[in-house]
DNA sequence: CTTATAATTAACTTATCGGTTAATTAATCA
DNA sequence: TGATTAATTAACCGATAAGTTAATTATAAG
C-alpha cells in the first residue's frame, strides 16, 4: 500500500474492522475481547490479522499488559479522514442549508482564535 | 463487496481514485479529461475501471453526451463518510478544544429547527 | 462511405486480501 | 514443572483488484 490517507481508507472498508472501531469507541479491549463477537464467523488468527491492519493503517495502538495486548483507538488518523472529506462539503451541502454554511464559518472564526484543536499544521 | 460504506472506503482507498474526485471538484470532465493526467502511468482501460469503480460506489454520475461521457461528483456518498466518521469526533479531539464542542452543539440545536441538511432520515 | 475519436469490453496476468489450520511464543496459574 | 490462556506466525488457498493488450461499439466529421 502506497500513501498513509489509501491505506487508512483500505482499513475502512471492511465491516468486521469498522465493528472493532464501534467496540473500541466504547473503552479499550484486548485482542480477545475485539474477537469475541466474530469467532462464530473466522478464527483467532483472522481477527488477529484485521487488527494488524488497523494498526498499520495507524487507527489503533497496541500495548502490552502480560499476555494481553490493550488496544485503543487512535483518533489522529480518523481526523485525517475527516479533513479529507470535508474537502468536498459543498457538493453534500449543495443547496441546502446557507445558514449551516454560515454558523459554520462564525464557529471557525471564533476556534481559530483559540486552539487549533491539537493539530501541528 | 458486501455493504455500501465498504464500497465507498474501497473506492476512496486509491491515489488516482481520490485524484479523479478532485478534478471534478473543479467541474464536469469527460472520461479523457480524467484520463489526461494518468495516461502516462496507465492505460486508458484501467481509467475506464477506475471510473466505473467511483460510479458502482456512487461517488460519481455518469451521463452521455454524443460519444463523451460527462462525470461529476455524488455528494451525498461523501456525506455517508463524514457521517460515518463523526461518530468518532471525541477522538481525535480528545481534551482539546472544549469550546469547539459546546459551539457545535449549540449549531446543532440551531440547524435542527431549520432544514436537516437535505438528509431523508 | 470512410475515417477518426471516445469509451468500453474481453481475455488474460500478477499481486494482494481475507480466510484457513497447525505450530509457536509468552505469560499466568496450580 | 507442567498446564492453560492470549496472541502471533507460518504456510497455504481461493477470490478479487489493478493492470495489460487487442478487439469492439458508437458517434461525429470529411
Amino acid at each position: 500500500m502506497q500513501d498513509h490517507l489509501s491505506q487508512t481508507f483500505a482499513a475502512l472498508a471492511d465491516p468486521t474492522r469498522r465493528a472493532m472501531l464501534a467496540r473500541l469507541a466504547r473503552g479499550e479491549a484486548n485482542v480477545s475481547d475485539l474477537a469475541k463477537p466474530f469467532l462464530k464467523d473466522m478464527s483467532l488468527p483472522a481477527v488477529t490479522k484485521h487488527v494488524q491492519v488497523l494498526e498499520k493503517a495507524g487507527l489503533i495502538t497496541k500495548s502490552r499488559n502480560a499476555q494481553y495486548r490493550p488496544c485503543k483507538i487512535n483518533g489522529e488518523s480518523l481526523r485525517d479522514v475527516v479533513d479529507w472529506v470535508e474537502q468536498y462539503r459543498t457538493f453534500w451541502e449543495e443547496s441546502f442549508d446557507r445558514l449551516d454554511a454560515y454558523l459554520k464559518t462564525v464557529v471557525e472564526k471564533k476556534k481559530s482564535k483559540g486552539t487549533n484543536h491539537g493539530r501541528k499544521k
